[in-house]
DNA sequence: CGTTTTTGACCAGCGC
DNA sequence: GCGCTGGTCAAAAACG
């Protein structure tokens, strides 16, 4: 292959990265090919030629490094043995000692780039991570004085506007996502506002129906016990006792449940000393290949990156609760079980994950088993399923972006409300499917990097406005992953 | 010897 | 009040 050649492959994968960020589907970073491809071709022709394409390679390998450890394995992966092999290859087949020394001098130019690059990526994965801080501390700094006003209120109106304002915000801070070591700081006191959004909201829909204010009190303890308890299930087939999440546990219990014949184990966080943060292993009663971990509590310490995708996801999904309940039905269902009495869809993550707000604690789920479309049983006829079309990744970060899961009820009168709830966040779903199962790793790394490079906010926001039909008797709402029964992300599978 | 796991006891919540 | 169940505690055992 001569230097042309090289450089005509560039420009190839070049292009398909392009499109990629363009939305079209795309397969790079998904085979072997395509990893070295991200190594040389791709980040080199992007690097020093634009400066706009300059940015956009930082920012791509900032979403791998930040979220996937696995990806980031092929980034820093030599690259000189597999290349100069072929290269010798080549030079015996023709003899060219010229070209050899030209495209030697070019891998070497290579390997200096990427060095430079991921120097590169480590500081813009600082400045990432430090501007997550400052969202976050901007966001409890407004939730202090959120508490003031409800201690001294002034005008319906002044508070509302400045509520939308605040919770626009939190929007993107939840976007960013939640990050653990600033968690650390004050982990308590996010859960006491968390607790506290919740009371905020119960309040404001109690006062609009002209609740009594014992009854109010009785909702407010009751709601605080609930978000504090929230819990994030991961379903993943595994024939290991225990999903690898980055963290340190120590089993404290074991014990037979009721219905199923695998004990379940209990494990606490030992990677702070008084850390909350515990969860539960059981293996599945129908299907045993089926490991189901539940995960309570946030983090009150720095966690490595490896363990950052599934407290974070625990972190949302407590948001996501609390969200779902600032409507009055949604409280009544946290308060009142019979509306949890039978699964419903997700709206718009119909195949992902599951929220489950049947006693004793709300639950999200992320179901890694079941094949993609599939829907559980009982579910809500009205959710519309985004998956129907099966294309893949594509239509899985559709699911992810596509529509805002806040909206449990359809009550006109509190959609406006709705509209500027915390979100779930996309990524940290898409980290927890990876933490569960790094076969995904690179497919939705580059998705997931590829939400970052275009700062996606309005994906999210713009979606919240879609109205999701709840009949009220639905308990559970399900979104799925299953890379094993969908063979669109299974050919991104990487090895 | 320090840490982790095991396992029986204990406690709280809930339904009857 | 009683029994059932889920969750936690803590002493003993196992492990590195």
């Amino acid at each position: 292959m001569r230097r042309d050649d090289h450089e005509n492959e560039h420009e190839k994968h070049s292009f398909k990265e392009v499109d990629f960020f363009h939305g079209s589907t795309c397969s790079r970073g998904f085979s072997e090919e395509d990893d070295h491809t991200i190594n040389n071709s791709g980040v080199q022709d992007g690097y020093g030629e634009d400066g706009n394409d300059d940015g956009l390679k930082l920012q791509i390998d900032t979403g791998l490094k930040l979220q996937v450890s696995r990806t980031i394995d092929f980034v820093e992966k030599p690259i000189v043995d597999d290349e100069v092999e072929v290269l010798e290859i080549h030079d015996d087949n023709q003899n060219n000692k010229d070209e050899l020394v030209v495209l030697r001098e070019e891998i070497v130019r290579k390997n200096v780039e990427n060095q430079r690059l991921k120097t590169l990526l480590n500081q813009v994965t600082n400045s990432y991570q430090a501007l997550q801080m400052q969202i976050s501390t901007v966001r409890q700094h407004q939730l202090d004085q959120n508490k003031s006003r409800k201690v001294h209120p002034t005008t319906e109106t002044q508070n509302d506007d400045e509520t939308i304002n605040e919770r626009t915000k939190q929007q993107m801070g939840q976007f960013l996502g939640p990050r653990d070591d600033e968690q650390s700081n004050r982990s308590h006191d996010q859960r006491e506002d968390g607790a506290n959004i919740g009371k905020s909201s119960i309040s404001t829909n109690m006062q609009r129906v002209g609740m009594a204010p014992a009854a109010t009190v009785e909702a407010e303890e009751a709601h605080e016990v609930t978000m504090r308890r929230a819990r994030v299930s991961v379903r993943a087939r595994s024939e290991a006792n225990m999903i690898s999440d980055g963290c340190q546990w120590r089993k404290y219990g074991q014990k037979m449940a009721k219905g199923n014949p695998c004990p379940r184990a209990y494990y606490r966080c030992t990677m702070g000393s008084s850390c909350p943060v515990r969860k539960q292993v059981q293996r599945c009663a129908e299907d045993r290949t089926i490991l189901i971990t539940t995960y309570e509590g946030h983090h009150n310490h720095p966690l490595p990156n490896a363990a950052v995708a599934m407290a974070s996801t625990t972190s949302s999904a407590a948001s996501m609760l609390i969200a779902g309940s600032k409507s009055s039905t949604a409280i009544d269902g946290l308060l009142n079980p019979p509306m949890f009495s039978q699964p419903t869809a997700l709206p718009g993550l119909p195949s992902l994950a599951t929220i489950s707000a049947s006693a004793p604690f709300p639950t999200i789920t992320l179901d890694l088993t079941r094949p993609q479309g599939s829907q559980p049983q009982g579910n809500n006829s009205n959710i519309p399923c985004a998956n129907t079309n099966g294309s893949g990744l594509a239509s899985l970060m559709q699911q992810l972006l596509g529509q805002s899961p806040n909206n449990f009820n359809g009550s006109s009168e509190l959609n406006r409300e709705n509209h500027n709830l915390p979100l779930i966040d996309p990524l940290s779903i898409a980290k927890a499917a990876l933490a569960a199962d790094p076969t995904l790793a690179s497919a939705l790394a580059a998705a997931i990097s590829s939400i970052i490079i275009k700062g996606n906010f309005e994906s999210l926001t713009n979606n919240v406005n879609s109205n999701v039909n709840n009949n009220g008797k639905g308990n559970e709402n399900v979104m799925q992953i299953d890379k094993d029964n969908n063979p669109d992300l299974s050919s991104f599978t990487q090895n």
